[in-house]
RNA sequence: GGGCAGGUGGUAGAGCGGUCAAUUACACGACGCUGUAGACGUCGCGCCUUACGGCUACGGGGGUUCGAAUCCCUCCCUGCCCA
C-alpha cells in the first residue's frame, strides 16, 4: 500500500490533488515544505509555523549528523520530540551537500546556473575545474563506496555512504526520507553526469537494501502510517540531458521506492527545468508522490505543478526573508529600502499574514537597518505564509477544476 | 599669555615626499540568493564620463621641490598642561 492518495487529477495538465499519509498526519498536496536544515525553521517557533499552516517541514541529514549528532537526536526521542513538531518531517539524505560542499564550492555555482564563471559558457569536463574560476577548495571526495566530507564546521573528516545515510535518517526518525545521491553541477558535462547518475542508481539500490532491514517506525499521534514505517524516496538525476533524465526516471521510478525525488542540476535557464520535468513525468508511476528537490521560486511553482510535481522544498523563501526580501505578487519587495521608512503600509495590504496584519513597511525597514532579529522573523513569517497561501490557492483551484 | 598634541572622504581612523582619489572598518546605496558553510554575498560610495580619461581634493593661505595629505612659514580651529 502506497503512502500517496490521489484525490483528483487535472484533465488539462498533469497536476494532481492528493494527500501523503504519514505516522504524524497527512500532507495536502501540492505542497510547499519549508526547510529547517538544523531542526529549526530559522527564526520561527513551531507554533508560528502551524499558524502559517505548514503541514510538514524538511531537515537535513548531513547537518544534524554533524551537529548535534543523530545519536543524540535519537536519544532525545527523535526529531519530532526534539524539535517539538508533531506533524510530518522530511529529511534530505545529505546528497545535496555532496554538491554544495563539492562542485558548488569549487565552481561557485548553484543548482540552476545562470552565471558561468570565467570564459566558460557551457560545460565542464572532469578535471577541468581549475580552468574555471575556482572559488574555494571543495570539502568532498566521491568514490563508489560513498562520500568523504570534511566538516564545514571544524574540518574533521566524515564518511557517508548510502547505508550510513539511511542509518542516520533512521536515527533522526523523519517520516519521509531520501536516498543518498549525488546532486551534479550544471557545469558537469554529459560524461560525468552519466557516470554520476549510474552511481546514484547503484546507491539507490543500496539504500533500498539498507532500508529493507529496518524495523517499522512507531506511530505518532497523527493518523496511522499506512505502511507502518518511514517512507523512502529515490532521487532522479541526469542533469539537463534528455536520455539520462529519462533513463533515471525509469530506473528510480521502478525501484520500489515510496516516492520519487527529482534532483540535480536544472540547467542554465528556467525553461531547462520545465523541459526536464516534461521528459520524466510520463515515465513515472502515477501512484508515487513526486518531490521536486530544492525548487521553490513562486514563478516556478505553477508550471511544475502542472507538470505533475506534488511537493516542493526550498530555502529561498526563508533565506530571502532573512536577507530582507519579501515575496509579493509578481516579485519581491525590498524591505531594507530607505524610502520605506516613511511608508505606513504593510508589505502587502491584501496579505493575511501576521506580519502584514500588524506591522508597517516603515517598521520592518527600521528593524532590518537596525539589525534587529525581529526583522528576519517577521519577514520569514510573511514569506512562508505567502508560499502556503500560494499552494492553498493551487489546491483550491485543482479541487474546483474539472 | 606660555608649552604640548592634533585638524584626512558621512563617521572612526590609516597614510608622513612620488606606486594617493587616498588602507581599513562602520554607515549608506544597488544587485544577487532555488534539497541552507548564508540574519549572507558581490559591487558601488569626491565630481564629470558607458568606458578610456579628465577635474577638484587631506583646516585656510603662502612657500620648498621635477613632484606635497606627507617638509617649511603663517593664520584659523580643537584638546590637554602651566600661568
Amino acid at each position: 500500500m502506497g503512502i500517496f492518495q490521489i484525490i483528483k487529477k487535472s484533465n488539462r495538465t498533469r497536476a494532481r490533488l492528493g494527500i501523503i499519509k504519514t505516522a504524524h498526519g497527512v500532507i495536502h498536496t501540492p505542497a510547499f515544505i519549508p526547510v529547517g536544515t538544523q531542526a529549526a525553521i530559522k527564526g520561527l517557533t513551531v507554533d508560528q509555523l502551524k499558524e502559517i499552516g505548514s503541514d510538514s517541514l524538511l531537515c537535513n541529514t548531513y547537518h544534524l549528523y554533524l551537529r548535534p549528532g543523530d545519536e543524540i537526536v535519537k536519544k532525545m526521542g527523535g526529531l519530532h520530540k526534539f524539535m517539538n513538531w508533531d506533524r510530518p518531517i522530511w529529511t534530505d539524505s545529505g546528497g545535496f551537500q555532496v554538491f554544495s560542499l563539492g562542485a558548488a564550492l569549487e565552481h561557485g555555482v548553484g543548482k540552476v546556473a545562470n552565471i558561468f564563471p570565467g570564459e566558460k559558457t557551457g560545460v565542464l569536463r572532469e578535471g577541468e575545474a581549475e580552468h574555471a574560476i575556482p572559488k574555494k577548495e571543495k570539502l568532498t571526495k566521491i568514490s563508489e563506496e560513498g562520500v568523504e566530507f570534511r566538516s564545514h564546521i571544524d574540518g574533521s573528516s566524515h564518511f557517508i555512504s548510502p547505508e550510513k545515510s539511511i542509518q542516520i535518517q533512521e536515527n533522526l526518525g523523519a517520516d519521509l526520507i531520501f536516498a543518498f545521491d549525488e546532486c551534479t553541477s550544471p557545469l558537469h558535462d554529459y560524461e560525468y553526469t552519466k557516470r554520476s547518475m549510474k552511481r546514484t542508481h547503484r546507491w539507490a539500490v543500496r539504500c533500498l537494501e539498507a532500508f529493507k532491514h529496518k524495523k517499522p517506525a512507531h506511530s505518532g499521534r497523527g493518523s496511522p502510517n499506512p505502511i507502518g514505517r518511514q517512507a523512502l524516496y529515490g532521487v532522479i538525476q541526469g542533469g539537463v540531458f534528455e536520455d539520462l533524465r529519462k533513463e533515471s526516471a525509469k530506473v528510480i521510478g521502478n525501484l520500489g521506492f515510496d516516492g520519487v525525488g527529482i534532483g540535480g542540476a536544472m540547467g542554465k535557464i528556467k525553461s531547462d527545468m520545465y523541459k526536464i520535468l516534461d521528459w520524466i513525468m510520463p515515465l513515472l508511476p502515477e501512484e508515487k508522490p513526486r518531490h521536486l528537490l530544492g525548487i521553490g521560486s513562486p514563478e516556478d511553482i505553477e508550471k511544475a505543478v502542472m507538470a505533475g510535481v506534488d511537493t516542493f522544498d526550498c530555502v529561498a523563501p526563508t533565506r530571502l526573508a532573512r536577507n530582507g526580501a519579501a515575496l509579493v505578487e509578481g516579485g519581491r519587495f525590498n524591505l531594507k529600502l530607505a524610502k520605506n521608512l516613511e511608508d505606513k503600509n504593510p508589505i502587502d495590504k491584501k496579505c493575511g499574514c501576521y506580519t502584514c496584519k500588524n506591522y508597517s513597511r516603515s517598521y520592518l525597514a527600521h528593524l532590518f537597518r537596525a539589525g534587529e532579529m525581529l526583522g528576519p522573523i517577521l519577514a520569514t513569517a510573511h514569506n512562508l505564509w505567502f508560499m502556503e497561501n500560494l499552494f492553498r490557492k493551487i489546491r483550491e483551484k485543482l479541487a474546483k477544476s474539472k
